[in-house]
DNA sequence: TATTGTTATACTCTATAACTATA
DNA sequence: TATAGTTATAGAGTATAACAATA
């Protein structure tokens, strides 16, 4: 669009930039990630903040939940057992399925990511506080970025 | 929404948008991260990759390097014994002190951070070569942003 | 007595294999 | 016979507690 201004999209970027913005960008989110999970976490276990998420989106079977997460149904098994003793998950019959068994999350569940993801959230915007209105335009758009190319 | 060419400094961005920002930002980095760790790891397990990159910065004792990844040191002793195992990590005597290990990393070591990190960065790489100029420029300069906050 | 590091023991999360119940 | 889920057992990685060697 613009090239005078914004210095976006008149310049070409090579191929060797590109491998050093993947190494710099990479390195950049994990180390967000790697603090947020250090510096904001609470007494949820990522697998478990993990498990609720996807169960907040829609019940599922153990199965389900397991090919999400990508481990096996077994260890699913003991998480959603954990899950389940603290009254965030709960366990349902499937009426077309006597063998399913469908899990949905809790009313405490929903209220305990909220809170989970509030603290995260908070850590996050703590650090963006220092930033100035500039620098936030900027991140808004990588954001936007970032989930285009990972919804791939 | 830029009226010159930045476009970046002339609005003010508010606590909801800070806030709503935080939450995106944090996300996408989380994402990126685990899909980096997911798709593109080897056989170094993730506590071993950091370990070992303390040590490429610079030899450590083993409390020390306990200390930068946040973990007991008993916990540190056994990850490490398996990189010493592997022949990544060298143990060496203190000879300021005798109680004290000087551990640091091999040449073996260097040669298998730079083949994990080239796997990272190639798939990093991939995702990102789907975008256009523009976009590496905006993913560039958040990238610089998020390296300053991260710094502190 | 304090510090560095290892070993002993236990808990959690992961896995595969064996088992029960249902389709 | 195949599938959904649980339980048995084992392998990592984490922890705390107890120990050895050194300061």
């Amino acid at each position: 669009m613009s090239e005078e201004g914004s210095g976006a999209t008149g310049e070409q970027i090579d191929q060797a930039e590109v491998t050093r913005l993947a190494h710099d960008l990479r390195l950049a989110c994990m180390r967000v990630s790697r603090r947020v999970r250090f510096e904001a976490s609470s007494d949820l276990a990522p697998h478990q903040f993990s498990a609720l998420g996807r169960l907040e989106q829609r019940a599922r079977t153990l199965t389900e939940l397991a090919e999400c997460e990508r481990i096996s149904v077994p260890s699913m098994s003991r998480t959603v057992a954990a899950l389940v003793d603290r009254g965030v998950v709960a366990r349902a019959a499937d009426p077309s399925d006597g063998r399913a068994v469908v899990l949905s999350i809790t009313a405490d569940g929903v209220r305990l990511l909220e809170v989970e993801r509030a603290q995260r959230d908070a850590w996050m915007a703590r650090q963006l506080e220092e930033l100035d209105a500039a620098d936030h335009t900027v991140l808004a758009r990588a954001t936007q970025i970032l989930e285009r190319v990972m919804a791939q």
